[in-house]
DNA sequence: ATTAGTAATTGACCGCGGTCAATAAATAAA
DNA sequence: TTTATTTATTGACCGCGGTCAATTACTAAT
């Protein structure tokens, strides 16, 4: 009861990803739509979704692939022993996200998959993210009365806060990393006590 | 020059801001369509982007009006001196948000403004929440190491994070205000010196 | 009243994501 | 090979948000 995959699917599967990327290479995430993909790919716009569930499906296979390479590299590196390394370390991630403004609201629409049965690429990479957060965090460079999941999940949230506000008009004006700085230095340092 | 306002327009733009309530109030901020909309509403379609930009538009209209209130609410009271009073008087704010996943994604997406010369009503809520916030903070009930308006924007962060999450099934079991309060806790106060 | 000028309304039309019954191609059984 | 069954592909069609040139309703000037 082995399902059969013909060559032949692959094969159009893989036309339909390359014609996407390169579509997503010339005029970014925002500028893709279906019918171009199919158009690039020789095949029916039926065929499409013969193989994606929807047009976000086929986003999230690319995001998601994009934001796991760089959660490899924060993986590859030491665990940051400052403020200052961390942020340093996120910022790649959120430089994509920041990159385009469909990104970040396709991002955090799935950044949290919505049924268990199926959890999506980009969901899978908030999982990856918090583990390296927590092991950043348990590396003991940082403040310990508060459990490491929550302190990941914080780093989460700033990160996010941070990217969000560069969209924002009323706030776009100062540095994200700046931003981020001070979020994470309140949040992941405890005042000396003097 | 005076932009004269007729009557017509102001009765029939109260239409269809009557048929979009009534619309939600039966089906939810998801069922809304735009046909529907001018059906109930008696118009043509073209004269419902006369008068809103674009569905969102709409949207943002009723949807901060419904923030607006909640936020009075917020106001009224005293500022809260602990966490569990902070959790509470979030509570109802965290309830509307959580209320559709939908209405989540589009408050999200609108919660900066996009451009500083025409600020949306839901970016306007979020800059009153920034200062409702500010406001319970400088009454010295919590940490004061950190500039309010860090604290407060904090605040904001692990709000929208704990909403998400509840949207997430790899974290939905856990009830949001404690996982709120969690974080707040972490986040608001500072481990006593022993 | 008549006319000129402005503001509001209309509905046919478009773009684009997504569906589905019909068809074709591949594979397994005879 | 022929037949039966599963799998992949097709393209006409739909839903729905959004546009715009043409038309109608209103207001002000003569």
């Amino acid at each position: 009861m082995a399902k059969v995959i013909q060559k032949r699917t692959l094969e159009t599967r893989a036309r339909l990803m390359a014609a996407a990327e390169s579509i997503i290479a010339e005029g970014g995430f925002d500028a893709l739509r279906v019918e171009e993909v199919v158009l690039r790919a020789g095949t029916a716009k039926g065929t499409f979704f013969a193989h994606f569930k929807d047009k976000d499906a086929l986003m999230e296979r690319v995001v998601g692939a994009r934001i796991d390479a760089l959660l490899d590299d924060m993986e590859a590196g030491p665990p940051p022993r400052t403020i200052d390394h961390i942020v340093s370390a996120l910022t790649p991630l959120c430089a994509f996200m920041e990159s385009e403004r469909y990104l970040f609201d396709l991002i955090l629409r799935y950044s949290g998959a919505a049924a268990v049965e199926e959890i999506g690429e980009i969901a899978e990479t908030f999982g990856r993210q918090q583990q390296v957060f927590e092991r950043w965090l348990t590396a003991d460079f940082f403040r310990n009365d508060v459990p490491v999941s929550i302190l990941a999940e914080g780093i989460q949230a700033f990160l996010i806060q941070s990217v969000a506000l560069r969209f924002c008009a009323l706030h776009a004006e100062q540095a994200r990393d700046d931003r981020l700085r001070h979020y994470l230095a309140a949040w992941l340092t405890v005042p000396s006590c003097a």
